[in-house]
Formats: structure tokens, C-alpha cells, sequence
DNA sequence: CGTACGCTTGACTTGGTTCAATCCTGGTGG
DNA sequence: CCACCAGGATTGAACCAAGTCAAGCGTACG
């Protein structure tokens, strides 16, 4: 026992990821402090549930290697994935309201996860200034992220999901110190539809579409994004139609 | 000043609200603490921007009177409303990630919102177990109700989305005291159908459906929901298909 | 008074879904 | 070792729910 929980400190300090985890902004005493909250490292295979909504919540996680998804089921039983969780992230916040879980997180690929209970997590987040504002700021990120997802499933168009899908992954790939145009995705089709708001033929559709248009190259799960302005251009272009329109407007009620 | 300073506190103890705000959890002394958090009561009307995006993050806001609802501004220009806000409601959480809003909120009516100085509000979070309980529970809930927004926006079709937001909105009336069945929506058509992702004439045509249909009532803002439970069901309904097609596939491969 | 805006309604169009067929690949068991 | 099968992925054709366009109504407000 001793001899692991010793392990584990030097895996904290140690730990390549601790540059992003909620650990990145702690000096020294406090690091080690932080590593005495990590209980231990669970490991799971592909299609594990780390939790399912219901769960009784006792602790947070830090994805420390591999890739997961979380999800919902709606009340007519289908499922609906809401995001997808790579190394450093925090996961399992949603059970901080009632102390159960809201929904379900199903690993990707093999995964080691940190497990941090949260009543330990949460003497240190009262005590240090550092971790609390690390803390508050990861949960805000998670809360911004979602919201650019409301406007994404409001607003824009099955091309463009996929173009902004492509370039979320991209630019995550990259923060990790992975190449920013060549990478492989850890989840299925269906996963990327259900994220989207389409089905997977229309994936598949857009896909193929960007690959004849020379702007990614795609073999099964690999991913190369060979013009990645192509992509950025066409999320603004939803404008163009509206703009059209509203200029339309403007020259008509000038000349009336 | 003085004197407006113990107005507050006094507000605070007695507000009626302090039994769903950030407050409730707090007992005497801690209530008592927590007023004097408290800067000042902003007084709004509508149309007015409590912040907008990129504006600096200093403060937290309750929503002591009216309503408000908070937007993204999309590359293209278009405005995506993502969430309507209501008394007791914590705002202004999204700027926490790096001290800059992410979204705007405009008020919908006539508002007063208490503000919260990050400095002193932190603080107070890590002194105080119950705030900081009660704190981190509204962000949870906040996400959570997001990530069913998620699910609304990829899943359900617009007479669901329509469905939903009313059930919402009665639920959250009810919470503050008011009647599930009766109510007055503070906001307009527009909004109503940017937050569910769909145009203004689909919102109008589906609630005219549903009047037709004898399960609600409308005249103007103000709308009264006749058969609750109707509305419940058409939410479950999405399973049909998928479920009767699934079905279909077991018998097939049970006789083959 | 008029005009601009919120809302409704009808006719038409279309992007994305549905349905159905096929291909590919990895795993399992004979 | 190969045959077989299940599940992921792709593709084509037909269909439809929701969007677009256009017109009109009521009313709040300068």
C-alpha cells in the first residue's frame, strides 16, 4: 500500500501530463500534496464505463492516457455523445450537483485514469489558492466548450460540423504535442454522428466530400488535413447568405 | 455608503430569494458574511448587456428580479441564444476560465442583479464548506442542463424541442412559486427558436399545432399548458421507430 | 401618423434522413 | 488454416421535416 501511494507521488511529479492536468499550476509542497489525493490509477479496456449516470459519485477523474467519451440516453432510449475526453481532462464533474452521476462515460481506446475522492479534493481545494482557481477554471472550460457546441448543433450545417469537429480534434491533438494535421481518431463513426447531431451516413457523405475536394485525406481512422484554411473558411460562410440577404435589405429600404 | 452596505445585509437575510440563490446552504454568521460579499444591486432593463463577450471577468452575478438570456455570436454573425436565466440564478460563471466572458447576457425584463467581486467571493469559498458546496453545485447543475440541451439539439425533432422548452419553463416557474400551468414567457419568438435551433416560423407553426391539438394555450407571451402529460409523452417518443426497427431486426434473425 | 418590428401563415425548396444494398475487416470456431 | 459472421463503413435512391421566401396582420413607439 505504502509503496504504491509512493509511487503514485513520484508519478505526479513526474508525470508528463501535469503540464495540462488540474496539477499544472502547483509548486513543489503542493504538488506532492496533490499526489497523496491521487488514490490510485484504474485501468480500462475499450468500451469500459468508467461510470454510468446513476452512479453514486465519490470522485473526480483525471484521464491520464487513452481516450473516452461521455454520453447520454435520452428518454426515448437512444444514446446522444456529448463529448469526448482526451489525457489531462477532468471528467465526472457532472455528479458535484447531487452527488450522483448525470451521465455515462465509456472509455475509447485502453486508458489509465486518475481517481481523485472528493473529499480529499476538496480539503485541498479549499486550502490551496492554486488548485481551487485551477479547478474553477477547468469546470468553466468545460462549460464554455459545451456552449460553442449549442451553437454548433443550432446553427451550422452538416459540413460545417464535421469541419469544426475536424479542427477541435486537430488543435487537442496538437496541445498534447501531437502534429496539428496528422492524427488518429479513437472513435467510431457513430460516435462522431451522435456528437454532431447527424447520422452516420451523413458523416460518411462529408467526409468523402472533403477528400475529393483535396482538403483532408482519410484512411479508416487516420487523419490528415492537408488545407486546414479550407476548413476554418467554411465555418464563416454561413454569414454569406444572411449577409447576402441583410444587404439585400439595406440597399432596398436606401433606395425606397 | 455604510448605510447601503447594511441595507444589503439586510436584503440578503430577508431575501426571499436566499432560499434558492448561492446563499441558501448558509446559516446566520455565514449568511451574514455572505451579504456583506454581496458589492451591490445592479438595476437593468431590457435590451441591456450585463457583460458581453471579451469583456473583463471581475464578478459573479445573481438574478434577483427578471430574466435574461445568454448568447454566442458565431463566426458567420448569427447570435445563438444558449440558456434563459431566472431569479436565483448564478451568472457570468463562463469568464472563471481565463478572466474574459465567453458569451453575453441581455436582460429580457426590467432586473436586479446582485453582483458577487471574485476576490471576495472566493474567499469566501474557501473558508466556507457550505458555500463552496453550494457553489460548485450550481456549476454542475449548469453543465448538466447543458448537456441536455445537447441532447435536445442532436436527438429531438421540433414538435419535441418545443415540448421541452415548455416543460422546462413550467418546472422553473413552479420552482419559484409560481403556477406550473400558467405563465408568461419573457422572451420573444426569436429567441425561443435560436435556443432550440430552429426558425422563428417553425416555432410559431408548432405551437399553433399544439393549440389545435387542445394541449396548450397561448395569447401572446402568456401560456397556459392544458394536458402536461401530453407534452411528457410526445418527449418519449422518438423511441417508436428506432424501437419498433429493432425489434423488427430480433424477429429477423430469431426465424432466420 | 407611419413605420418598424414581432408574429403568423401559406407555398415551395432542399439538406439531411431513411431505407437498402454492398464492402471490408477482425474475430471465432470448426 | 480457412469459412463464416457481426459490426463498422460506404454508397445510391427516394423521401420528408424543416428551412426559405413572400406576404400580411397587429401594435408599440418615436
Amino acid at each position: 500500500m505504502t509503496s504504491s501511494v509512493a509511487q503514485l507521488k513520484r508519478s505526479c511529479e513526474q508525470c508528463a501530463l501535469s503540464c495540462f492536468c488540474l496539477a499544472r499550476d502547483l509548486l513543489g509542497s503542493e504538488r506532492t500534496r496533490f499526489a497523496s489525493v491521487v488514490k490510485r490509477r484504474r485501468i480500462l479496456k475499450p468500451g469500459d464505463n468508467l461510470f454510468i449516470a446513476g452512479d453514486r459519485f465519490h470522485a473526480l477523474y483525471i484521464l491520464h492516457t487513452g481516450a473516452a467519451k461521455s454520453y447520454l440516453i435520452s428518454e426515448s432510449g437512444e444514446q446522444q455523445v456529448t463529448g469526448f475526453h482526451m489525457p489531462g481532462e477532468l471528467i465526472g464533474i457532472d455528479g458535484l450537483s447531487d452527488h450522483v452521476h448525470a451521465y455515462c462515460v465509456e472509455m475509447l481506446e485502453t486508458s489509465s485514469v486518475c481517481e481523485l475522492p472528493m473529499p480529499e479534493l476538496d480539503r485541498m481545494i479549499a486550502t490551496s489558492r492554486a488548485l481551487r482557481h485551477r479547478f474553477l477554471s477547468l469546470i468553466a472550460k468545460a462549460l464554455i466548450d459545451e456552449q460553442q457546441m449549442l451553437l454548433t448543433l443550432g446553427k451550422l450545417n452538416a459540413e460545417q460540423r464535421l469541419a469544426q469537429f475536424l479542427l477541435n480534434m486537430s488543435q487537442r491533438h496538437a496541445t498534447l504535442g501531437g502534429s496539428e494535421s496528422e492524427f488518429n481518431l479513437s472513435m467510431s463513426r457513430y460516435d462522431i454522428a451522435s456528437y454532431l447531431g447527424l447520422v452516420v451516413e451523413t458523416v460518411s457523405r462529408m467526409i468523402r466530400r472533403f477528400q475529393e475536394e483535396g482538403v483532408i485525406e482519410v484512411e479508416k481512422r487516420w487523419v490528415h488535413i492537408i488545407k486546414e484554411e479550407n476548413l476554418r473558411q467554411r465555418l464563416a460562410e454561413a454569414a454569406e447568405r444572411s449577409l447576402a440577404q441583410a444587404n439585400k435589405k439595406r440597399v432596398m429600404s436606401s433606395s425606397a
